[in-house]
DNA sequence: CGATAGACTGCAAACGATTGCAGAAACGCT
DNA sequence: AGCGTTTCTGCAATCGTTTGCAGTCTATCG
């Protein structure tokens, strides 16, 4: 079918093994029998057969990414970012969905590996911890956005304490006081330790914990509407709320429309993570930004790192942290506080700001 | 490292092509002998290595989905569609990222099919049809919701005549004669056949095509805000506007909100394709769904039929047309025709628009 | 009991590259 | 001229499978 090795040798009268050195440039050949076996191999359009070479060298110039789906904005620049950089060093990126599934996550590995992948860059579930560890010892993996505690895996995060910190601060800052957050699992990193930098925002501005403002579970938006339903139905609703879990921001959002709440009038609202749209909705809605390009490039780099130092590629780090950075747009409102709360809501019956909500659209 | 056919066969003391034999499954060994390999090979973790296999075979159990972006809402569920089927026979998804470059798009075939894929689903650029044809003669390719006008490959396209037809219908029933449309590049076959759609429901509606009110392009957010300013500030500007090209209706939305034009109420507004935030904005956006998850369920289909056929799995259908259909939300609304239009713009007088504004958020 | 079909099994050659080893050629040096 | 180096080339093994062919064994039948 395609031209092969054996083809160009014999158009050029030399061995098999001639060829094959002259043209992976191993400076073997003679000058002269190395620029005629490029130049004939150019004429017949030969093409070396990665899967032929990747049976001898171990090798297989692809390079997987395992994310949980693609939905998720971040996600997805980080995929095109790994792409570009894997492309440009002649790698094929292999681009994997694992929903968040453990089971899902195991079966890919297994066949990733099979297929002699030659490096891996993984968001984990941290349900597989074993496993990951098991075949780090074949493959170099890095782990990203999330860390699989069970392993000691070089793991790339975004600084998600720090973000939330920053976030939260910068709603006290606001003078809000009774801050609705809306977290991820507390099984995962990310979810801990947004939870731990709220809290610390709030502890250092002396401010206690009220834990009816907190939710923390797997969301979905209809679950994220679930939720800012009842942070919105508390007998003191919050001023503010941090959606710092990224896929309950639309429910929160709608909820917020249904209820003809103002934002950020009637209730300041902060999310973490970006989306393509957020910039364009009206009010442009401020977040925490978590840095995916820098993620996945510092990724792409602890990677290549590791593959090129075959197996030790260890400097001792075990994680690196992306700094986050707060984008203000307009969801977000000074807060100036309420007369104290008295019976009932005393929402409808604020003129000014059923004013300001007609001003918005 | 690990563990091969040799290993097994030499700890079942038999030879590797009884091995083979036996755990393939060819029926060619006795029962016994096949049931006790299975066992060996189970307890020794063996698992076959696709690059050894494939060289033989010529065969790499690899399919590759290649789309332009991930931001795209439709190549996302495609993508989760392809991949999720293509793992259930036992295949590995490799996504790639092309750019709706056509440079990027051919290099990226070349490496593809040196990694000897299975098979290809691609939304080609439509400038590389001479190298897809090639190719298709060594590997089944089905092309995706863009047709190769160069090539006569099989694909699998959204009805965009169809859908724009329905959608543009949808609005002159509801009263609207002035109806905007953005629509993408003449010189792809979606953009012609959305065009071709929307003339032809004005034609049987009896309404004579305005030209000013048709902006054909390539568009990114911002140059669909700068087409919806134009189409705005029109002497008589449209009362409906039809985004049929999914990257501007960002901008367009952007340009409503910034000049206070309420939706539904004094613009309808009606999209092409889904986005996940679409149904939770405020109004939910009405749109003309181009059915991604059947487009994809079809494709695979048809690959997996042509991969099957070993070459001529050609049934003479050259294209599968998936029917769009219309899913109303509230960004629709029944246009009251307005007084003649006298000078200037009568919107901001209008108390009863802004009174209909104030309600909305 | 011997022939023969049938059912299994093993040998060895592929697939298309890379690579250690050794031979050949060319060259310089004494 | 003889010899050691250096430089290049080719042979052949190898990677882990699959598969055509031929051989072995058993069972069955005449």
């Amino acid at each position: 079918m395609s031209v092969t090795l054996k083809d160009v040798a014999q158009a050029a009268r030399v061995s098999v093994s001639t060829a094959s050195r002259a043209l992976t440039g191993t400076g073997l050949t003679s000058e002269r029998t190395q620029q005629r076996l490029v130049r004939i191999a150019r004429e017949l359009g030969y093409r070396p057969n990665p899967i032929a070479r990747g049976l001898k060298t171990g090798q297989s110039r692809l390079v997987a990414l395992l994310v949980h789906n693609l939905t998720n904005a971040s996600f997805q620049v980080m995929a095109e970012v790994v792409q570009a950089r894997l492309k440009a060093l002649g790698y094929q990126m292999l681009l994997c969905i694992g929903g968040d599934d453990p089971q899902q996550e195991s079966d890919t590995l297994t066949t990733l590996v099979d297929h002699r992948i030659d490096g891996l860059i993984v968001v984990p579930t941290g349900k597989n911890g074993p496993q990951l560890k098991a075949l780090s010892k074949d493959v170099p993996i890095v782990c990203l956005v999330r860390r699989d505690d069970a392993t000691d895996l070089e793991t790339v995060l975004a600084d998600d304490p720090q973000g939330a910190y920053l976030g939260t601060r910068h709603l006290i800052e606001l003078g809000h006081k009774r801050i609705g957050l809306i977290v991820g699992r507390q099984d995962t990193t990310s979810g801990r330790e947004r939870l731990s930098g709220y809290v610390r925002a709030l502890r250092e501005a002396g401010i206690t914990r009220d834990d009816t403002l907190i939710h923390a579970g797997h969301f979905e938006p209809e679950t994220g509407a679930t939720c800012a339903r009842k942070l919105l139905d508390l007998p003191r609703p919050p001023s503010a709320i941090f959606v710092a879990n990224h896929e309950a921001t639309l429910g929160v959002l709608r909820v917020t429309a249904e209820r003809n709440i103002a934002i950020p009038d009637d209730l300041s609202l902060l999310c973490y993570e970006d989306m393509p749209w957020f910039e364009w909705h009206r009010p442009a809605i401020s977040i925490v930004d978590n840095g995916a390009r820098d993620l996945a490039n510092l990724a792409v780099d602890r990677l290549l790192h590791r593959m090129d130092a075959k197996g030790n590629g260890n400097d001792g780090v075990r994680e690196y942290r992306v700094g986050a950075k707060l984008i203000q747009r307009d969801s977000c409102r000074q807060f100036d506080a309420p007369a104290p709360a008295r019976s009932g809501k005393s929402k409808s019956s604020s003129p000014k700001s059923s004013a300001a909500k007609s001003a918005k659209v």
